[in-house]
DNA sequence: CTTAGCACTTGTATTGTTTGAGTGCTAAAA
DNA sequence: TTTTAGCACTCAAACAATACAAGTGCTAAG
């Protein structure tokens, strides 16, 4: 149990290291802090904090820097997310104003505002319901040999790919799968679906198409496309401020990282009503050691919720970064609901 | 007008310097040189291309490296493209052996399979006849409120985007718009199109729909997005390998460059039949000042000719890598020349 | 419990030294 | 006229020595 004053020293501690970058000493500290103590006292606290594992030295004379330990302390009990800059909030209202005709260009657009408004790296995830299920399927014909095909979920997902046919194959036939598959799969969730597409569909299909094979690979393209959580991606190229010593292999892995949507899902994580923090080594994932990432999710009401987080530097200023996710998922579920009011009415 | 010798010693210079990345001095040329002369000599021929701007020292005792002048006169005489490796043509070959089912597939993973031969950055664009028309436009309902709209243009080119609408709008309504559009805009560049879409459809489009302002921003969306060739770029993070001295800002403006399709466009400039090797700061944009472009295109015969690109570091080497451009374009075109004959037929 | 004082540690910056690769120039050899 | 050996000179890179500033832990006194 830390006294008062190591919570006030610990918060200093953080507070100047993420704004400055620089390990702070005790006499800084003195100068600083609203107590009136020599700097001798504080270097027997910050000895006390060492002890404790939150803070650490660089080397063996000197200044302090959090630990992940440290990091973590404060973020669960000392920091308090700052109000949102007038200018912020006005940089979302406006990029937020606009029109738009689809959920897709706003949860877009907020992972472009989200990470302006950082300079980090932001993540946002469409509001999701549940497992969505296969509401319908298509095959529109192009042209003399090009198709699209068309899937439709539930939760209102759409994915689609042209594709080229041989000439031999008629509309007739076309249609003849598209009835199949609607029969066979419409109304099961999307990984059911998968399963029989490895079972008896293909039997089925042989039936009304010579080589069901080409047919099969696209349909099971889209279908994997549209199984999977979608993520955006906005400031990828923030990331490149903080590539210390520029490490050019860890930068790689971790741009790898973010293009894989199954990691970055693992990533982020599941739901929770909470805004969450994660610190450094805290992730598994290697390439992440130096960075921390803040998740929050965004209630839309009876048409569920959504995600958004930041990456940056483990020595973010967090309470800013707070304030900026806390404020922005509130902006974010309004102008959905009021999207949603409008089509839905 | 060079000499025999001079050409030699231009050219290992140039070979030196794109392997090792260090200065090359007289001694080192002397040894290796298959003619027999001192290095006093060598020192003399060298005063000599400096002279002419050929090649130039890092400092006042160093050894020499190439001018741009020099890499320009070495790729325009001097260079003679290396035969590909057996195991490139391997990887070329069964990259490109499965079994595709529309042309960007093929063109995409070319831009990957080119960056991986090269451990550069790979361009490529597909082939193309001339100025595209609209050829068709659709707009498909989806559900209660989702539209998909589609174009389609005559050289077989799709882009489509999905929007909501007001429960208002009807299908006869939807039936309308897309009548109107085709009956006033198929058969038209892409150009004059959008001079249309200006003009007077706006209001005529007003007939049928209460609030056409939406309607037009998807059509007009769409309808750029497919005005616009469309590169695909692999290796991306090859970038990051030539940093050198890792300066984030031209990093930065590098990918910026690299995702505007339009500068992308203006850079690789116009097809033309030669092998064409763009070096250093002959390309106008400064972000390119240390980068050099190898462009090419491909030839489908009637279905037009398409572009392949790779950009490395001014110091790469020339003849390995018009070694692997030459094929690849080779390998390409025969790729694509199956692929059509196979739908065509 | 707090503080002043002091010896000690370490990173950073500066300066000087050495070494090696390379150059230009000159004068002799071919 | 061209080539070559020889030599003085230049510069980057690596290394060592030094000083400095910021910070620490510890002790003894308040």
């Amino acid at each position: 149990m830390l006294s008062e004053r190591q919570m006030m020293i610990l918060r200093a501690v953080v507070r100047d290291f993420t704004n400055t970058g620089v390990p702070v000493g005790s006499k800084a500290l003195a100068k600083q802090l609203p107590i009136h103590v020599s700097s001798a006292t504080i270097r027997n606290e910050m000895a006390a904090l060492e002890e404790l594992g939150l803070i650490k030295k660089t080397h063996s004379s000197s200044g302090r820097i959090p630990s992940v330990e440290g990091y973590r302390y404060y973020v669960d009990h000392l920091v308090k997310p700052d109000p949102l800059r007038p200018n912020d909030m006005d940089v979302i209202q406006s990029s937020l104003g606009g029109d738009f005709h689809k959920i897709d260009e706003i949860i877009s657009q907020s992972a472009t505002i989200l990470s302006n408004l950082t300079s980090y790296t932001a993540f946002t995830l469409k509001p999701e319901l549940k497992d969505s299920r296969l509401s319908g399927f298509r095959l529109v014909p192009l042209g003399k040999r090009q198709v699209m095909a068309i899937l439709v979920t539930d939760s209102g997902d759409v994915e689609n790919q042209t594709f080229d046919v041989n000439e031999s194959v008629t509309g007739d036939q076309l249609e003849a799968v598209v009835r199949l598959i609607n029969d066979q799969l419409v109304g099961l969730t999307l990984p059911e679906v998968v399963k029989k597409l490895q079972a008896d569909i293909p039997m089925k299909i042989a039936n009304y198409l010579q080589s069901p094979q080409g047919f099969l690979d696209i349909f099971g393209d889209v279908l994997t496309r549209a199984a999977q959580e979608r993520f955006y991606v906005g400031g990828r190229l923030n990331l490149l401020n903080f590539s210390q010593d520029s490490d050019v292999d860890s930068l790689k892995s971790l741009y790898s990282l973010i293009d894989k949507t199954d990691d970055i899902a693992n990533v982020l994580g599941r739901p929770d009503d909470k805004i969450s923090v994660q610190i450094g080594n805290e992730m598994t994932n290697d390439a992440l050691r130096n960075f921390s990432l803040i998740t929050a999710t965004y209630d839309v009401d009876q048409h569920g919720r959504g995600m958004i987080a930041i990456l940056g530097p483990t020595r973010m200023p967090y309470s800013r970064m707070l304030g900026i996710v806390g404020a922005f998922r509130e902006e974010l579920a309004k102008k959905l609901l009021d999207y949603y009011r409008f089509y839905d009415e």
